[in-house]
DNA sequence: CAAATGTATTAGTCAATGCTTATATAAATG
DNA sequence: CATTTATATAAGCATTGACTAATACATTTG
């Protein structure tokens, strides 16, 4: 699934945004989004698994509980894509400050094998 | 339907990536997705309706010709959304840079309404 | 160990999406 | 004006995705 499609439900990024905030097990996910969302555990937990297999999360173990946390790595692409973008928001004088800040990131990446993220 | 949906669909990223670029006849983006991706002139004419109806593009009429062009809005949205994920991805002196770009592009658009991305 | 708790998986349903073919509409052209 | 060109819309079909209910599995607890 490509993250445009993972990003593509709300539930699952009200989820991003609560693992924006650290770590969290699945029921605390479970409980905030059956309260805004009234759907059932196992379709939070398909979610979760959504998240999981598109990379867009990581789960430990502990004990019974699953914790899951963040992985910003498929965020970033999607932030990469827009990059050609941006000249239509970014007025120029801010262009280079933001452009110091993505241009020195690329080049920190630029020897790690990135797909294509269309 | 919603930004991110518009981009869950890898057609509609590429014909957005080529509008990018400047205006575009409908047929010039045809024979570019027809290539790509071997679909149907109503296939693509369907996709460039879904762009115009959720704002990511604008037409204009040139006799029998529809000219399409970028319309940045959404685009910039799903850019706020991605705000408080960048603390993940930007090292901190570099996030300095982006903040005051980021900041000062706030405080213009503040007086707008602005509709929730999420 | 038995019951309770935390989480994941399975099966089935329903709605939404993306495609094709066929057709409609409008402008250009001979 | 008839035909061709440029584009959009409609109808029908197949696929996919998100949900629920039921159940499985593992861990904790009495």
């Amino acid at each position: 699934m490509h993250a445009f499609d993972v990003l593509g439900d709300p539930v699952r990024r009200r989820i991003l945004e609560l693992l924006a905030g650290g770590e969290r097990a699945s029921g605390d996910v479970v409980e905030v989004i059956r309260r805004e969302f009234g759907i059932s555990q196992p379709a939070v937990s398909q979610h979760l698994k959504v998240l999981r297999d598109s990379g867009f999360s990581v789960v430990r173990a502990q004990g019974a509980r699953r914790l899951y946390a963040l992985d910003p790595e498929p965020l970033r692409q999607v932030d990469a894509w827009l990059d050609p973008f941006r000249r239509f928001w970014e007025p120029r004088l801010e262009a280079l400050a933001t452009k110091i800040a993505r241009g020195k990131r690329r080049r920190r990446l630029a020897a790690e094998p990135e797909g294509d993220p269309s």
